[in-house]
DNA sequence: TTGCTCCTCACGTCACGTGAGGTGGC
DNA sequence: TTGCTCCTCACGTCACGTGAGGTGGC
């Protein structure tokens, strides 16, 4: 027979873990002396005890654990438990590792320049959304020949939208493809999400973005002029954190002012992990 | 402008969440409007919750988070966190690629087996102990070999410390050693904790045990005749989850009452990760 | 008498999720 | 009027750590 803290020194856990575990039934003292409340163990209980630490190390709360010890599960249902733990446990080791390279990229960063940037990159899921749309051709990606189209992009599809009496749910969309002629000169879409579809007898086009699963989003103020430092950051960070573009990106118009200084706008990029 | 349901849309997070960021100030909405309490959040603000997001998602708690963002650490200390950081996730990565490691090994079993195994090993750390001990020799490791000399070596041990009125303060160790001379005999230890060291005239040494930094455990019940299964259950589980042994094995003698088969062993195998 | 071990509450942890119960504008 | 969004409490989560306040045997 031991006591509680005779126990617990034998078997590496705390006294309040002995308590703990036998307020929930997990391990129950084999003597507890009924005018003094002590309690009392036998040495063949720290096999129980080393099955619950054993099943605790391997992630199982303690709930779980007490079904398994108490045989409440049958070897298939522990099977399909152990299948799952081994899945997450799969997708910890890949979390944990992202993050650690994360925060190597932020050290690296943070050694060469002294301080950390104020541009935080996020990767996130996004929805897929309907919209209408127009789309025109500008020269080139630079932002002197792209924003002459898409503003008057915009103001237009605008009028035809109300013309049919279809008002946008949500920020405007542009996204740019390279020519399908193979030239320099690129194709450019200005859209607007909608809720219901218009029926017939408009001039723009419906079309339904598709979700991007993954995305690395960064947001930028200011005019769309400075946008290339922005997305210079976007393209680094995307780098030195393993993954690679994967598609074409989208800028999402959150605030349009008239002052172009005062924009604000999300641009979403696409990617794979390398 | 956004209401709160827009924002948290726009930044993915909940709007729980951002209730959350204004109640410990980490996120504050740029106006709440005074008689309805409505918070309401300007595009920009969708920076520094990507900064909130971007920092979260690095492992650090929110009120970290929070120091940073509002410039209360220099870059210095900033260095200084994601460092402790790198090192907290590395030992993350090891850890859950450990776990998952067992988790495969049991799963493993299971479907060989159609069980798990009852006798749980567990790593522990093993304190150094000052202990009394008397040494023999033994033919070999086998048990039978074994008991007839350990036994009598625990019976004259108590004797002596008896004698010199030392009381033990702990159940008996075990250990063996390959003999010095190469041969198949092994030298057998018998040792008794104790907690101060008697003066002179005693006719036992003295000796200090290294703590073992790391050490697989198992508890046997039975007779040591029966050992066997155990200490094999024991090499598989260490060499099945990537360890190797690291030294020679002790035996703590936790309950040892007149029935050997009531006896409640446990194994202490040194080990390190392969 | 002082220490040591044991006991039972009961609060705190961390970042929210999840109702409950109520309000205001379309 | 029904829905929708917003609001403020306030409890629950998970596995204990950490006092507070008190008892019993050496």
């Amino acid at each position: 027979m031991f006591t509680i803290g005779d126990f617990a020194r034998h078997g590496r856990v705390s006294v309040r873990m002995l308590r703990h575990y036998d307020a929930i039934g997990l391990l129950r003292p084999a003597h507890v002396d009924p005018v003094s409340g002590y309690r009392f163990y036998e040495a063949g209980q720290l096999a129980r005890l080393n099955r619950v630490i054993a099943l605790k190390d391997l992630g199982f709360t303690l709930q779980q654990v007490q079904l398994i010890l108490d045989e409440q599960v049958s070897p298939e249902q522990l099977r399909g438990m152990l299948r799952l733990r081994r899945a997450e446990l799969e997708e910890a080791v890949a979390a944990a590792a992202a993050r650690l390279t994360q925060v190597e990229a932020r050290l690296r960063t943070i050694e060469s320049e002294g301080r950390m940037s104020t541009h935080d990159v996020v990767v996130k899921r996004i929805p897929a959304v309907r919209v209408a749309e127009l789309s025109g051709t500008a020269a080139s990606y630079e932002p002197e020949h792209i924003g002459p189209v898409i503003g008057p992009l915009f103001d237009e599809l605008c009028r035809r939208l109300d013309q049919v009496g279809v008002v946008s749910a949500g920020p405007g969309i542009a996204y740019y493809e390279d020519s399908p002629d193979g030239g320099d000169a690129i194709l450019v879409h200005a859209a607007l999400p909608v809720g219901t579809s218009p029926k017939d007898g408009h001039d723009f086009s419906i079309v339904d973005l598709p979700a991007i699963e993954s995305s690395a989003t960064v947001v930028h103020r200011g005019s769309m002029d400075n946008i290339m430092p922005t997305a210079q950051t976007l393209a680094r960070w995307i780098d030195s954190n393993g993954y690679r573009s994967a598609g074409y990106a989208r800028e999402l118009y959150l605030e349009c002012p008239d002052d172009p200084g005062q924009w604000v706008t999300e641009i979403q990029e696409p990617i794979t992990s390398r």
